[in-house]
DNA sequence: CTTGATACTAACATTACTGTATGTACTTAC
DNA sequence: GTAAGTACATACAGTAATGTTAGTATCAAG
């Protein structure tokens, strides 16, 4: 973890590596929000939202394999980082609302186009499987010949 | 046990979700591949990769904080997808170049519009951090009483 | 009155991921 | 002869991610 940002508020010189966020240097922050948008279930949360708010549940039918506590903790982390919204009313059955903020719209918009590609190319990603592995998960391959 | 593929959509067949590749489908290949191409270093690799060849050493010099045995691990599963191509040379250092394939490249483009997103957006996601938390992740907002 | 639905949280177990250390086989440099 | 560089593989260990189960409170439907 590297809470280095706001633990010392006046920013110096490491800042600017820091400021202008460089994926490539190694506790640069920017890694943090990538793992989260990237995450597993960050992914999909932000492609089932970015078409229409959801409620808990819903998103959880919607993607299939969530648990519970995945998707909590998912929608948590979001929200921290600014992507999501909650909006909970205080009713009988609890009633809460999900749905992306400015930043997290934009942020789905980048997530979506490659979950797209990646949908779309699958078939031709999985032609290099066939080769080696005939399920669906690409194992070792022998190494090149030397 | 729930997450069966039924229940997320009725009206399309197994098989049709898996050709055309569904990432909200619990047991879809995409999902892998996904996976590889968001993971930690998976992502790094691709950016670093996309501008121009690179071998083993200045690969791993060039992300920071990538052990050798991640940034192979990495290269390896790319190479199953078909995303990177290996070609070594039978010299006495060993030498191997590592580039993108065309199936790669449009990878990479994809990965690339995100990074450069966040990025650019860092600041503004930061804000976020400050106003709830010190550290890092902890959003605890007293959302709706009763 | 029992079940199910809602939206979670906490504790615990398990699995996946990631890092460290070490070794290989050979060469160049000191 | 010792050290360093190259491109990895393997074994082991630690950490992080994820899943499972149980439980909260309330109300509607059966």
């Amino acid at each position: 973890m590297s809470g280095t940002i706001s633990d010392t508020d006046v920013s110096v010189s490491l800042s600017e590596q820091i400021e202008r966020g460089d994926l490539l240097a190694t506790n640069c922050p920017s890694r943090e929000v990538l793992k989260q948008l990237t995450s597993r279930w960050g992914v999909l949360v932000l492609i089932v939202l970015e078409k229409r708010m959801h409620r808990f549940s819903a998103l959880r039918r919607a993607i299939g394999g969530v648990s519970e506590r995945m998707l909590a903790q998912t929608l948590h982390s979001l929200e921290a980082d600014g992507m999501v919204a909650r909006v909970a009313f205080p009713v009988v059955p609890p009633h809460v609302e999900y749905s992306l903020t400015p930043l997290g719209r934009e942020a789905a918009e980048k997530v979506r186009v490659l979950a797209d590609w990646i949908e779309l190319s699958l078939p031709r990603i999985g032609a290099h499987w066939t080769a080696a592995a005939t399920t669906a998960k690409p194992a070792e391959q022998p190494a090149a010949a030397r």
